[in-house]
DNA sequence: TATAGTTGTCTACATTAATAGACATTTCGG
DNA sequence: CCGAAATGTCTATTAATGTAGACAACTATA
């Protein structure tokens, strides 16, 4: 593994924000694992070739996540370094997937609503454009952080409920069951990697200039008939994506 | 689709660079396909709520990447606006998945070497740790663009003369066939997305503070034995992650 | 209890990013 | 041909980022 550590100037991402997240790499990929610590911020300032202050500022951002801690004297302590790994196959499910990787995991309403179905929802969900549709954003967090938010949108027609038995049961494959779907597969994903908006910011707890992974996916019963329109945004510093083929 | 345009102050990232990655991802999107051209320099700056100059450096930024040209006196026209998608199976290999959707693709060697498997390719390849291993870096380009950059190890034992056969066919895919391996699958794929560092930068002919998608994955014969441990860095802007299951 | 090694804080200064305004230049339509 | 609308260029100012150095405070260990 080369990966030359190297920082660019003059790139509109200071300095400092290249560092930490750099910082955040090393520290998911065990490269620490050994002393438990972060180097020295001396030998760090050395390793990016920038002021200590930069580095500082740097720990500083990796602290307020909540990622290090550091203490006078001794130095910077990991406090945490997992990223959930979240399996996306044929049967994808939030809570299932993650099995014993969060003691707990909670999907939280947001917002639901009723619309007519558009252009790229209505062409996902093999529906007309203008059917009503039930949209339903929720927010899905693992130990109490927020790990991915989806807006996913449901052929009202078919699933008239749709929104009152999510808020019931708390979860979208119970209340397909509640609706008489007792299955159903993942028939499409597609993926993409960008910075995250305001909302996103908001909703994930993030720091600014993080990165979402958007899932656009569509999940359809056993006969290949879509239920679901969804469009998922992963924290893309907290997980890792497992295809399973 | 609400996704409301904002940007944030203070976050190590430059309000230029987070308006012209939302620029460019309204490209993508298509929101300015009526026209063919952004909206007016002043018109960005109310949407964004920055001064017209920060909109001038974004768009300076994307006409750099040859995503816009600017005219005076007319506006600034969209000249690209494509994201490969990239198909992800268990059959997946790098110039048939993208078929028509480039004239030409091309895998070029940057390096090649032996060394003793690591920790985490000994674990993908099945192989003992320090056992001799085959690496290839790679760059692959579509209609002359980077799209992605590659480390691939194959173990030495099966394979020994994976990186002549490759320099020969420029093929991995023929290359297995050449040392007799006919067909293979992808059996593991791991996705993380994050800001390119400044190798990837330059290999993929980035713009500073770019994020990538890096998918670690296993290629196995139709026994199930490891034949290819991989990970490869998509420049994010380029593509669309299109998993089949 | 020294002492080396580490983080914390402070001051000063240079560079980059962003704002603000004015005006020139070019294109296009009435 | 004029004027509206758009980009291009310039100056000036403020805020954020990065560098540099010095020293204080704390921890662990010899």
């Amino acid at each position: 593994m080369n990966a030359k550590k190297a920082v660019e100037r003059q790139t509109g991402v200071a300095l400092w924000r290249q560092i930490a997240d750099l910082i955040r790499l090393s520290i998911s990929n065990g490269d620490y694992d050994q002393t438990g610590m972060v180097p020295p911020e001396t030998v760090l300032a050395g390793q990016f070739g920038v002021n200590r202050h930069t580095v500082r500022s740097a720990l500083a951002a990796l602290a307020d996540e909540g990622l290090v801690q550091a203490i006078q004297g001794r130095g910077t302590m990991i406090q945490r370094k997992e990223r959930l790994s979240f399996p996306i196959s044929r049967r994808t499910r939030f809570s299932q997937g993650l099995g014993d990787q969060a003691r707990e995991t909670e999907a939280k309403l947001l917002a639901k609503g009723t619309l007519p179905a558009a252009g790229d929802v209505a062409k996902g969900l093999k529906i007309d454009p203008g059917a009503p549709c039930i949209q339903l954003d929720l927010v899905s967090s693992a130990d109490g952080r927020p790990v991915s938010c989806s807006t996913s949108f449901f052929p009202q027609s078919r699933f008239p409920a749709m929104a009152e038995q999510f808020e019931q049961l708390h979860s979208i494959t119970k209340a397909f069951a509640a609706q008489g779907l007792a299955d159903y597969v993942r028939v499409s994903t597609e993926l993409v990697a960008r910075h995250a908006d305001a909302s996103e910011l908001a909703l994930l707890r993030l720091s600014p200039g993080a990165i979402v992974i958007e899932a656009t996916a569509i999940n359809a019963d056993p006969d290949g008939v879509p239920v679901q329109f969804s469009r998922t945004r992963f924290a893309a510093d907290r997980v890792k994506l497992k295809i399973e083929t």
